[in-house]
DNA sequence: AAGTGGTCTAGACCACTCT
DNA sequence: GAGTGGTCTAGACCACTTG
């Protein structure tokens, strides 16, 4: 009777016991079994069902909050996340004035549109299926600050291709989360540095060949698929950030 | 005999056991006991020393890994960790042509000063102590690429103010430990943009009013004081970085 | 072979939240 | 008070590194 189990290999190759018990769980989420908001089992009723230590169980959870799946509240219990916290493009911009409150928004055109090759690579789409592209505005106190350039595939987002954008949140995620059950759980942002062209400058008040800051965010759910692609534009000596490293 | 120890509050008020080990050792660290690179005893030796469990012990290390001050290798032991990897201001810059491989130096002004307010205040100096002033352009194939401007305590870095600059490593974190045992521990880097003066573009054979790229950078020891405030300059053109968000 | 950190167990008790 | 996650214990065994 001397074993069964308990190998540092559990019934994964070259996983931890736990590193598999986190994989498996993180297969129920993205599967759909616990949508975003949802509770899980109490953890030692998990560590039941799975045949393990309650210590094992409390390991493989930790993981999942490490990546961002889960989250657990003392007292309440352990929920799959809803939505990305901080994601605001204001994190990477500081305007005089305007501190803090959430910039208004105004959609200047949208469209479907077959993808191009550039976009359909971002979204994981094939070349010329149906995108939903839409130019975006974000004004602070009345001036106009940021100017976007985003791409949705148009499967997800057929809702948003109809009605009337005036009626739109000025905070597209949650929009997203209320009327599509799409949770955005990560993204990408890759920060560059251009020029505005005429078009771009003339919407955000500034002379054309003045210097911008660019930023490119390619947004994910849970599954890891990709659900939105992003170009956004705003002064260039408005641009801060900040990044620590240890 | 129900109870003399085994409270959420250990010897400290408010925190966990392992929180106010974790405090106990890292004081240990940024006292000298422990310098960096140094091994600490090991952990069933510290548990027993402390009087605590391992597993508890374990918990406090834990800690201290995430916060950088110790680094576990499993089979050889637990060491004060030696200095930043990923400080690099070339992950804030991609130039055609050389990729990797390490920028070369030239040191293009050299001076001891009285702290101006703005340089007291970022290194935690009184105006007017003196301090190091370095200029420096780097190179990569011949080219010259990033202009830097250095403020160092000149306390601490006084062997630097007269030796030949010429003999100086490219870079500078590694030979601050060798020569001084000043290790940057962690770094704080703000990103922003502005236009080069006349002098900046003919360091770096751009013209006058060119774009930049600019990064102000406050490095921090053990201890948690700064060392070196430092004002990199490079072709806004060739900025790009990724963040992440989850 | 000896010493190190990593995994897993089984169980007690504490702290928080809700009803 | 019942149910949740958080802390702590004591001990076994596994995996990696070095001499």
């Amino acid at each position: 009777m001397s074993s069964h189990l308990q190998l540092a290999t559990g019934n994964e190759p070259g996983l931890s016991r736990y590193a598999s018990l986190a994989q498996a769980l993180r297969a129920r989420i993205t599967s759909g079994e616990w949508t975003p908001g949802a509770a899980l089992p109490a953890e030692n009723q998990l560590a039941q069902e799975h045949g393990v230590a309650l210590g094992t169980m409390r390991r493989a959870l930790e993981l999942l909050v490490e990546q961002g799946f889960i989250e657990r509240i003392h007292g309440r219990g352990t929920f799959v996340r809803q939505g990305l916290s901080g994601a605001t493009m204001l994190r990477f911009f500081r305007f005089d004035g305007g501190t803090g409150e959430v910039p208004t928004s105004r959609i200047l055109d949208r469209r479907v549109l077959n993808a191009p090759p550039a976009v359909a690579r971002g979204l994981g789409l094939a070349v010329g299926e149906p995108v939903l592209r839409l130019h975006r505005l974000r004004l602070m106190e009345g001036l106009p600050r940021l100017l976007e350039e985003l791409w949705l595939p148009h499967a997800l987002f057929a809702p948003l291709a109809d009605d009337d954008t005036a009626a739109w949140d000025d905070l597209l995620y949650p929009m997203y989360a209320r009327r599509l059950q799409i949770h955005v759980h990560r993204a990408r942002d890759e920060i560059g540095f251009s020029l505005l062209n005429a078009s771009q400058a003339q919407h955000l008040n500034l002379p054309p060949g003045h210097p911008c800051a660019v930023v490119e965010r390619a947004a994910f759910d849970l599954t890891g698929r990709c659900v939105e692609w992003r170009i956004t534009r705003g002064d260039a000596h408005a641009f801060h950030y900040t990044v620590h490293i240890t």
